[in-house]
DNA sequence: AATGAATGAGACTTCATTCAT
DNA sequence: TATGAATGAAGTCTCATTCAT
């Protein structure tokens, strides 16, 4: 993306930003340990030493992509809770559309997305976090009425989870779907459930 | 097999076995790398040549965990389909069923679990292939006006794939809930959704 | 000094031996840095994981060196403790005995004395000990009347150790004289004086 | 030199001051090997480019602080013997007078002294120069009838700079001791002995 | 059936040093 | 006078794998 061939005295940041991005692609492609700090730099055409000029040692750029994809969740859950504007949609619109734009953030970073939420060891941790929020969310359905009383939210949340990682790497990152289709999927189906109910 | 009281260095499928075992627990608790050769002969009491006795290498007994688990797979896969045992039963429970057998089967394999539903590289290919499975079903039961007629199945697969992957990790594994009990509440929410239909 | 090519399968303690032995000799010719772990094994015939079969690291090859010479110091200050077979002798014969058999120890091990007394960090801690000791035989003799008792016997034993050191590496090491010789010098100096006291 | 008040970068004289003052600490500290050229710089405020300005290599700056202190020390030699300032002063007093000024030399640079005395390679060719002249002036006092005939004044000389060595490292720049005071030590035992000469 | 001993290959990391401005 | 950016060279260490018995 960035142009080709930078120049030699690059500034500091550049470099950074460069090794950051393609350190994110090889995590991405082929995992920690298969991601080799001398192809990184290969890539960066830049030389080893340069790599630790900007980075304590693999670890750090790795847990440096772990805390970038977690700030940007943690953004993401802010907006999430600040945005009413949809306060004459229904519940359900609204669910979408928050798992629209989760969606979409995946899809504008599908090599973060894969290392936070694929590879990294806090993964767990973080999809608990999202759990946690979602059922936070849900239980409040219910006590309005929505959602039925006897709905275990946690579980309910957990799946939700399941289903978003799963879709996620099926079918958004191969971008076989768009957001708003695999999001209104997901939660039709939950929302809906499969039977037949006509007649 | 027999144990015939060997004196001294049990006979070689015994060692073969052993190294299997202890192989599969350190690939699920540590992943392919941070397992080390070195470290499954010291849990087995046997030395490194003796690893490449009865394995090409290292690669070659990850694989053989793989196809272990899948061979198992196939076996259930099988085994659900020449079980019309519950003839009488509803679909639902039918579903309930069979998703806790394969629970149950994960619960009682979960180092295989983790190493062919988790560090597989063919873990995506597993999937899919389940969830081929699990789509034909479906299709059947959309056809046999079970469920509703513009249910997307391989959608619908795909989530309850992503659903089990979770829970088994998330609540089967660590023990916090039974098959049983969390394969009824996976096909309950599938099947009802989440709505309040009560008025 | 052990037979050169030593067969392929050679004892582990052999080569364990062999290392330790050449590490010495690097160690008290090029110092810490400058000597290699890829050096030492060079000069072992041997590969650099082998190395790493023995000892931990290249500091831990070097602090065990550092407590063989620490050990065998120990060992030397005992057996002085224990020798009152010169009973009859005098005072200072006694001494000079004393010296001539540190040095004597010194000159069969000189890469461990180059070690233990100069590079070691932990050379003053073990001088210190020396000292220490020494002060204690010197308080005794002051006691019985042998030294003038306005003697400092605290600096008296700093100064024959700094005298040992120096005489060590620049005379006994070099091999320009012997340990008995050098005994009696340091022993006669330090108990005579300088002064012509005829008359 | 002068301080013009040069409103930045300072002059460059007195960048490379700064750099040997800063080096001279870090190699007295840590030695050689675990001086960092990256950190003299960082404690100077300045950048690596800036000490190759100064200083051909890392080497170069230590051999150039090896000199200062040889040459000073040469400086030392020559004050000492165009110091008859003491005519009338006896022989001892006028050795403990040489030996502390060399010790307050020594505790008013010592880091200097650290580097010199007991870093540098060249330390042995410094200490066998000064050994030499020590001795020469010994040689004198012998034929001035004042020290006894058999006295081997080479040796001596070696004793005097191991017990020099070894009271600067543990007394004096610790600053446990002051210079006149070992000095007195020092002269008083070697020339008066150990001996009770009480009758 | 088993192993004590050894190693090729390669990864990570550091440091003195230089280039271009 | 000074430096931001970069690197060649080299060292330590690890690991899967094999040799010879």
């Amino acid at each position: 993306m960035g142009e080709r061939g930078r120049p030699k005295g690059a500034s500091g940041e550049e470099s950074r930003a460069l090794l950051l991005e393609i350190a994110a692609k090889e995590f991405a492609q082929n995992g920690y340990h298969d991601t080799k700090v001398s192809s990184i730099v290969k890539a960066a055409s830049l030389s080893q030493p340069t790599f630790y000029l900007y980075f304590k040692n693999k670890d750090a750029i790795f847990e440096e992509l772990e805390n970038l994809f977690r700030l940007r969740m943690i953004d993401f859950a802010k907006k999430s809770r600040l945005q009413p504007a949809l306060e004459q949609a229904t519940v359900k619109e609204r669910i979408i559309y928050n798992v629209k734009e989760l969606l979409v953030f995946f899809s504008k970073n599908p090599n973060l997305t894969r290392i936070g939420f694929y590879l990294s060891t806090k993964a767990d941790e973080i999809k608990a976090q999202m759990v946690k929020q979602i059922k936070e969310n849900l239980d409040f359905e219910v006590d309005a009425g929505y959602f039925r009383k006897n709905l275990d939210t946690q579980t309910v949340a957990e799946c939700l989870i399941g289903i978003i990682e799963r879709l996620t790497f099926i079918q958004l990152l191969p971008q076989k779907k768009q957001p708003q289709e695999i999001a209104t999927d997901i939660v039709d189906l939950l929302i809906e459930g499969m039977l037949n109910r006509e007649k």
